[in-house]
Formats: C-alpha cells, sequence, structure tokens
DNA sequence: GGCTACGTTCGTATAACTCGAACAAGAGTT
DNA sequence: AACTCTTGTTCGAGTTATACGAACGTAGCC
C-alpha cells in the first residue's frame, strides 16, 4: 500500500528522540552526559546534536544542561491553529463548560490516537492529568469512543490491530468484541458514556464531530465526577446539549 | 567559549526546513514535489524524509499531500509548561484582561527574541495579528523592551548585534543609541511604552518580571488601540495595574 | 490514447554522522 | 590545597547511512 517501507532517516530519530528525552524531563534540564546514557549514544553524538537542536530553538541551555525550547510551541499552536476544529469547535466548548460547569474537551484523533486539543473548565470542573495536547488512546475515553464510532470499520481495525486495548482502569474496555459492539450501539445512538474507563471516579459524555461524509473528524466530551455525572442529567440532559454543540459546529464547518 | 563552532548536524536541519515549510503553508498541505523545489533537495530525499517524519508523529499525510502534525503540540505545550511563568502568571494575566478590558500579553525571551507565551481578552480586545507562540524582535514591543532594560548590557549588546533592528513601522526604534536610551530610563521606571511602534494605530505598556538578581524571566504587556490608551490611563493608571500584578507574580515566584 | 506531473523505488557515490580517546574545567572530598 | 571524579568539549578517522538521479508506476488532463 501507500506504508513506506523504506529505511527511516535515523538522524532525524534521534533528533526527536532527544526532544522526547527533554520533554519528558519535566522541569529539570538535562546534561549532556544523562542523554548520551539514556539513548546509548556517545557523548560526543549527543552533544553535536543539541548544539544543532539549540541552534534551530528547538533546545535551550542553561550553563550545561538544557530543556526544550519554544520553537516547539510555535510549531505546536500553528499545528492546532491549522487544525479545523480549534477555530470552529473553540466558542461552543467554552459555551458549553460554562452551561455545565464541568470539563469539555475537544479531541482529535491522528494516526491511530486522541489527542486532546483544548479544553475548558466550568465552575464546578474536577482537576485530572488531562491536558492540551496529551496523547491518548481512542477507546479510554467518551470522546475516543465516539470518534472510533464513526470510522471505517476497516480503519478501526487497522487501529485496534496497531495500539491493541490497554487498560487504564479495571473499567477499561480491553476485549475486542466488546467493544465492537458498544461502538455500534454509540454509532446508532450519536453519543458515548465513560464511566470510570480512563480515570476511576470519572464519568463522561462524548459526541463526534463529522464531515459531509459522516466520518469523524474529532470529537468533544464533558466529563465530572462520577456521584455528579450520573441519573437522567447523564444519560439524557448532558447528551442533549453536546449534541446541540456539535451538530451547530458541523454546520459551521461545512460553511468554512 | 561555549559557543559550538562544531558542523552542525544537516540531516536534523533539513528535517526542521521540512517542518518549517509545513508549518508556513497555512491550512493547505504540500506535496513532495513542492517541498523538494522549495528545499532544493531532491524528491526521493524529501520522500523518506516525511516518512520518517510521518512515523513520528510531527507530520501527517492526506492522501499525497503532508502537513504539520500535532505530535508537536504535545511537544510545544510541555515546553510551555515547563515555563515558571506560564503556571505562576495565567491568573494574573486574565485578571489584567477582565479588569481592563484590553488584550494582555505574558512574553519570554528565548535566544534573543520575543515569544508570545499565552495572551488573555478582555471585553475591549483588539485583535491582532498577535497569537500565542510567535516569535518577535524584543525592542519592537513594550514587554519586549522591558525585558531587555532588565537584561545584563552585554547580553543586550550581543543581542541587537545578532539580530539588529529591523523595523515594523515607521515608529519602531532602528537607532542602537535611541535604543539604550529608553533601555535606561524604562530600567530606572520600572515599565515600558510601545506607541505603534509594532502595529500602526496600536499602544502598550509592559513591565518585566525579574528573579531574584533582578533580570527579566519574562514580561506581560497591556495593548489596545491608541486612540483609548492615551493620557493618565496609559501613562498612570495601567502602569500602576500592571505592576501590582507583575510584583505579586513575582513574589508567587521566589517561592515555588 | 498519449502526455504531463506526481509519488515511489532502487542502487550507488560520497558526504556526514557516530564513535572513542584525549583534553579541559569544575566541584566535591580528604 | 592537592587530588580525584565527573562533566562538557574537541578532534580525527572509519564507516555508516544519507542524498542523489534515474527509472518505474500511476493518476489526471488535455
Amino acid at each position: 500500500m501507500n506504508e513506506t517501507q523504506n529505511r527511516p532517516v535515523k538522524t532525524a530519530e534521534t533528533s526527536f528522540a532527544l526532544l522526547e528525552q527533554l520533554a519528558q524531563a519535566d522541569g529539570d534540564a538535562l546534561g549532556v552526559t544523562e542523554l548520551a546514557q539514556r539513548l546509548d549514544l556517545a557523548k560526543s553524538t549527543v552533544h553535536r546534536h543539541v548544539g544543532t537542536l539549540e541552534s534551530l530553538g528547538v533546545v535551550v541551555r542553561d550553563d550545561d544542561e538544557y530543556r526544550i525550547g519554544l520553537r516547539l510551541l510555535d510549531y505546536g499552536l500553528r499545528a492546532r491553529d491549522q487544525h479545523a476544529l480549534s477555530t470552529v469547535a473553540r466558542p461552543k466548548v467554552e459555551e458549553l463548560a460554562e452551561e455545565t460547569g464541568e470539563k469539555v474537551w475537544c479531541i482529535t484523533e491522528q494516526q491511530g490516537r486522541s489527542v486532546h486539543l483544548y479544553g475548558a473548565s466550568g465552575k464546578n470542573s474536577v482537576q485530572t492529568s488531562a491536558r492540551a495536547g496529551a496523547w491518548g488512546y481512542l477507546h479510554q475515553h467518551a470522546a475516543g469512543k465516539a470518534i472510533l464510532a464513526h470510522l471505517p470499520a476497516e480503519r478501526v481495525q487497522h487501529i485496534v490491530d496497531g495500539h491493541g486495548l490497554p487498560a487504564k482502569t479495571p473499567h477499561t474496555i480491553t476485549d475486542e468484541n466488546e467493544l465492537f459492539e458498544q461502538l455500534e450501539q454509540i454509532a446508532d445512538r450519536g453519543y458515548a458514556f465513560n464511566r470510570e474507563e480512563s480515570i476511576a471516579g470519572l464519568h463522561a459524555v462524548g459526541a463526534p464531530i463529522t464531515d459531509d461524509d459522516g466520518v469523524a473528524t474529532g470529537a468533544i466530551s464533558i466529563s465530572g465526577p462520577a456521584n455528579r455525572l450520573k441519573g437522567e442529567w447523564l444519560t439524557e440532559t448532558l447528551p442533549d446539549l453536546l449534541l446541540g454543540a456539535t451538530n451547530e459546529i458541523e454546520l459551521n464547518l461545512s460553511f468554512s
């Protein structure tokens, strides 16, 4: 197919392996020796790489240590801005947060994984580990399942084959058949639930944003504590609000 | 010195040159041939590169065209989160926008350039081309001049030598002596003005956020239309509000 | 149906990347 | 204060792996 089984550019891979290390080292910077050990490279190699990356602005040096640089903020936010959902859906996401008082996220899919584009907080929003730019698994979230339910079956299969169904809580769907059953329900009803499948004590509703062909390009979720998101509020009111928002977003997307 | 006059890693440079092209191509994706022409590379080289970058998640392919990928959003936002100002200053920035009704930006310096970390909009905020993640020249902005005024003189000289004083409007400071004079004033008074030096019709006030040694780590600016930001409101009230905010931020920074 | 433009593949020359050893510099320790 | 250990840095050389160009496959267009 169009899968390039070409040899990848090793140098580019090590560049991003370095960035990954620096990004993971939350807060404190890393030195040449430590980076070389972690990536099993010669010190001189790392030295040369970080020097280049520094001149590109993607890493920054404090004295003799390196941290991730802000040129990546430029690239990253431009990547987000180029996504149709970032401009069109944002007002609606904030509106939903205001109306419900809960945390609302706009999510998209890339290469079989979920990416949190941005979120909005309501008055009673919970603080979770979720953050904009974070990557996750589609089957672990309400919004992710909503996306999966509105993707061609072959792509879903390909995603499941490629990434598996890793668990995050005891309630995460780990069985392929169970997932496909749920996805069918979700496709019928138009929205998905997440009952402690990603974080213990957290419930959520998610609805997809689809293009003219009915294929999901993203999704929006409302999440909050399980003891508040329950009963009709969870199963009726929130889905209604959500579908109202996504429908409007889809309309705006069609004419832009 | 510590300036590596080593040969840079060319492969890493072309990787980021590709990303730069894709980031600049706002909206529409680029094909292999076009990228090869722009960067003066062989098609096969570009093909191999974008294939690698795709597997890393930093570029994404639509059919036969490539656009910038959301893995960079992850890196970029983590880079911002690692910056002390992003967590500490944000509430104050939003408060200022609320109080003044104008646009408020939090800015930092990296490698002699300014980077907009994030902004907050008040009720009457103007819409400019400014966006989070954008890079600019320190001498063109109120916040940038505030930073320059609180940097060691040798670093300022080094920055001016390295980047020059390019103009953006007829009012931009382009003379080195004039800049140094203004910086002295700004250092004395504690805040800087921008009178149509970056955008015609736009005024701004900027104040630095300094560390325990008095060196600027960033700055905050309030900007709005010239016919609204004038008189005592511009020269007295806004600076007072601004200094109140930055002082508080500096205190919070000392104890974190 | 042929022409053009594009993405893709492959083999090869050589450019440039990786390595290791040696050097310099600083901090911590006795 | 001398010594040691660790760190960043430089350099040269071997060889890997990168870039190229030509050829192929393919789709769209005239």
